[in-house]
RNA sequence: GGCGGCAUAGCCAAGUGGUAAGGCAGAGGUCUGCAAAACCUCCAUCCUCCAGUUCAAAUCUGGAUGCCGCCUCCA
């Protein structure tokens, strides 16, 4: 297995620390408001990644944090009249529901900044004791960054050439401009922390190294590309200054969500939230759509990207259905196939696995999943094939190998006619077509059919794709569907 | 100004040294009362441009152009 390493801008093997066993940690949100698509990239592709792990017999930890303080949720907290505790909890909660939705799997420990505020404490002492950090007389606590040599190794910065720090707030007592809060004295009226140096609250970086301190060294550490600095800078150096140890060996940055092929922003206004999303598609589409691209890579979302991605799901889910119904059969018939099936199929099966192994690359993964459904298409389509028990063998195996991959990719595991009612519903529900007179015009359209009034029935037909109906007939009778 | 990334068909998108996966859309055929779905066939002699390395490059190197991200909160 190989991952692109953020650290060393290239692929690496990955060997994790303790052989069969993998810690991995994850920058979760800031639980100020409902998560939008970006967030739901990122959930997605850790998602994947610890599934990938877990089916290749590795034993992973995977842990998740919150940020529960925050200027943004005392912020909202004020906005709104709330407290900031339950501002925090509202959108952790929203969290989990659209995670639950979007099939992302539940960390193994969640933990919350507010929880490990002893954690911090510890880690600024250890710092101030070494040198590394100072506190200054308002009770703020600076990292020295000139202190760790490694500073700017993860971002390819260079301390001397930074102007970043240049930025000094009025109020701020920095030995360097360089330097970051580790603790931020509290102003009037905000929440606050009784700390060493008196009432205050943590520096957004030190949670995280407080939080994933009971599981280092890490393995992987992950979070979206834009966390790379300062944040993650930042926490290296806290991190390591104060353990002496590695923070992580693998950094993975997932790409950015853009909309419109727009950086999503408050200010353009152009936030698509995820349950707003799933107002008009199922989950599974976007799920799919999301991980249909390489994860560092940038992804557009468009209008029309979830109705490609809606098609390219239901080929796989209408092959499943009828791979099932064909498997029902209840003879089958002695006869030596020409080709090999099996073989075709092991091959995309190892391709799959292949293509997880190299970077975690899904887009490639799921071409060789429309392989396999060629595959699968086309022994359907053959009359005479589908009935020999070669088949019925290749169907089972094909059925078998799309269940064992769908663990991965969390896509593909639901009951297809289950799922196609659902998306006809999903539709329905986004066109407001009426079903009753769906329904009233099918059935005249049989009728007329019956009578063998082709010219009568195909007008009927064409009313109903004036609706957006397509009609089609089929050995079990008609069957439609919303175009 | 500093750091980094990307550029593949009408659209989306894999491929990072051996001669272009996959999805959507499109064309023809099989099937069908006609359709639809599915299947079969076709749809980039070429991967932004220029130069170089190599027996061989979309893939490596240098340069140009364009787009984007980070450097301030951000998935």
């Amino acid at each position: 297995m190989q991952f692109y390493n953020s650290l060393n801008r290239k692929k690496e093997t990955f060997v994790p620390a303790r052989p069969g066993k993998v810690v991995m940690y994850v920058c979760g949100i800031t639980a100020y408001d409902y998560c939008h698509i970006g967030h739901a990239r990122s959930a997605l592709v850790f998602d994947v990644l610890v599934r990938h792990l877990r089916y290749k017999g590795l034993e992973v930890t995977f842990v998740r944090n919150f940020t529960d303080i925050d200027d943004k949720i005392i912020n909202r907290a004020n906005a709104e009249g709330r407290d900031w505790r339950e501002v925090a909890d509202t959108y952790i909660r929203a969290f989990h529901e659209d995670m639950d939705r979007l099939g992302v799997e539940k960390a193994d420990h969640e933990p919350r900044a507010t929880e490990n505020i002893q954690e911090m404490f510890a880690i600024c002492q250890k710092l101030i004791a070494e040198g590394k950090a100072y506190a200054t007389k308002e009770g703020d606590v600076y990292f020295r960054v000139r202190s760790y040599p490694g500073y700017g190794k993860l971002s390819g910065r260079n301390v001397d050439e930074m102007r970043s720090g240049a930025r000094v707030e009025p109020g701020e007592e920095k030995e360097d401009p360089l330097d970051f809060a580790l603790w931020k004295s509290a102003k009037p009226d905000e929440p606050f922390f009784e700390s060493p140096w008196g009432k205050g609250r943590p520096g957004w970086h030190i949670e995280c190294s407080a939080m994933s301190a009971p599981y280092l060294p890490l393995d992987i550490h992950g979070g979206g590309l834009d966390l790379i600095f300062p944040h993650h800078e930042n926490e290296i150096a806290q991190t390591e200054a104060a353990c002496g140890c590695e923070l992580s060996h693998f950094w993975m940055h997932n790409g950015f969500v853009q909309v419109d092929s727009e950086k999503m922003s408050k200010s353009l206004g152009n936030f698509r939230t995820i349950r707003d999303i799933l107002e008009n598609c199922q989950p599974e589409t976007l799920r799919f759509f999301l991980l249909n691209k390489h994860y560092r890579s940038p992804i557009d979302f468009t209008a029309g990207s979830l109705d490609e991605a809606e098609k390219a799901l239901k080929r796989i889910y209408e092959c499943l259905m009828e791979s099932q119904k064909a498997l029902t059969r209840a003879k089958w018939k002695k006869i030596i196939l020409k080709e090999d099936l099996l073989g075709q199929l092991e091959s995309l099966n190892s391709a799959i696995e292949q293509a997880l192994d190299d970077d975690l690359n899904t887009a490639s993964a799921l071409g060789h999943i429309f392989n396999m459904v060629r595959l699968a298409n086309r022994v359907l389509e053959d009359p005479t094939l589908k009935a020999a028990e070669g088949a019925k063998d290749f169907l089972e195996k094909f059925l078998a190998a799309i269940k064992d991959k769908s663990a991965i990719f969390g896509l593909f595991a639901q009951d297809p006619e289950v799922w196609l009612e659902e998306l006809r519903g999903v539709k329905m529900k986004k066109t407001g077509i009426d079903l009753a007179k769906v329904n009233t015009l099918l059935e005249k359209r049989l009728n007329l059919k019956k009578e063998k009034d082709f010219t009568g029935s195909d007008a009927v037909r064409d009313e109903l794709s004036a609706m957006g109906i397509s009609v089609r007939d089929t050995p079990e009778g008609q069957k439609w569907d919303i175009s």
